[in-house]
DNA sequence: CTAACAATTGAAAGTAGTTTTCATTTGGCA
DNA sequence: TGCCAAATGAAAACTACTTTCAATTGTTAG
């Protein structure tokens, strides 16, 4: 990793390295608060902004994407080998991915017809998840009788 | 409109008329200060939170859809007949609409498939447009002659 | 090994878009 | 026509994000 970042210019230092390492320990849809909230219980004495500026490094680098679901909140999504939409419940605040290969092999097709080369997909599915449609039905059930 | 309104339990008003007819003039992917400069020069008197509210309600009946790409501002989309969704180029900040019908129903699949209920479908294509990657091309053809 | 210096850091302030508050006005119904 | 909940405009508040700045620290060239 140190060595990785190196070659595109950029230095190691312990805050990042804890910052890194945290954030592929969460792994998955992390906002900064998340992330400052984890390093600072290995370290109290690193700051937001720094945080903040390593997962926008994260990104920079290609390791990790910007995922606006549309709460105003910005989460931080670890590049998976293959590219994946996300499921979102808007009850629980639950992300679940799924493969996304066929869907954006279709959307380039769709871009390309208009000339429109394609960077990034956003493939976002907002709803409810089987757990809590389920919890749902059960409430339902028991206020009609 | 008024009656669909009063259905609701919405009362019209000159301000909600005039922001009504404005956000359906411009129709697509517009933000609460474009659709703010737009009503303003109809009626200079009309609050910016007025304009806000309004939009919001447009969405809470069910007539727009909030459009969020990651820039950290949220536009307002008219929902159309059918879902469609959007290739947004980060050169010009243009907005091509695309038929998502095909998409929706390989989603609404894979979502049945974790008995995830799906609510709202997000598709958006980050990119560069046509016209923008042709202007690109150009101008690094001037630069290596 | 060390000096030089650009990159990095933490705290604090700043920014921008969004949302709420509050006093006042107004539309729609009895 | 009078009532009252809904709507309005201005301003303030809120929230997440971003920048600034002085101090510190990795890395590299000598």
């Amino acid at each position: 990793m140190r060595e990785f970042l190196r070659t595109k210019g950029f230095k190691m230092t312990p805050q990042r390295e804890l910052i890194f390492r945290s954030f592929f320990e969460l792994g998955k849809h992390v906002s900064v608060d998340e992330l400052y909230a984890k390093v600072r219980t290995k370290d109290r004495s690193v700051g937001y902004a720094t945080v903040w500026r390593n997962l926008k490094l994260i990104c920079k680098v290609g390791l990790a994407e910007e995922v606006n679901i549309g709460d105003g909140i910005t989460r931080y999504d670890r590049v998976t080998k293959f590219p994946h939409g996300h499921l979102y419940c808007t009850e629980c605040k639950s992300f679940t991915e799924f493969d996304a290969r066929a869907l954006v092999e279709s959307l380039t097709k769709v871009a390309n017809s208009s000339r429109f080369e394609p960077e990034l997909f956003k493939i976002e599915v907002l709803g409810v998840c089987a757990h809590c449609s389920k919890q749902a039905e059960t409430r339902h059930r028991r206020q009609s009788h």
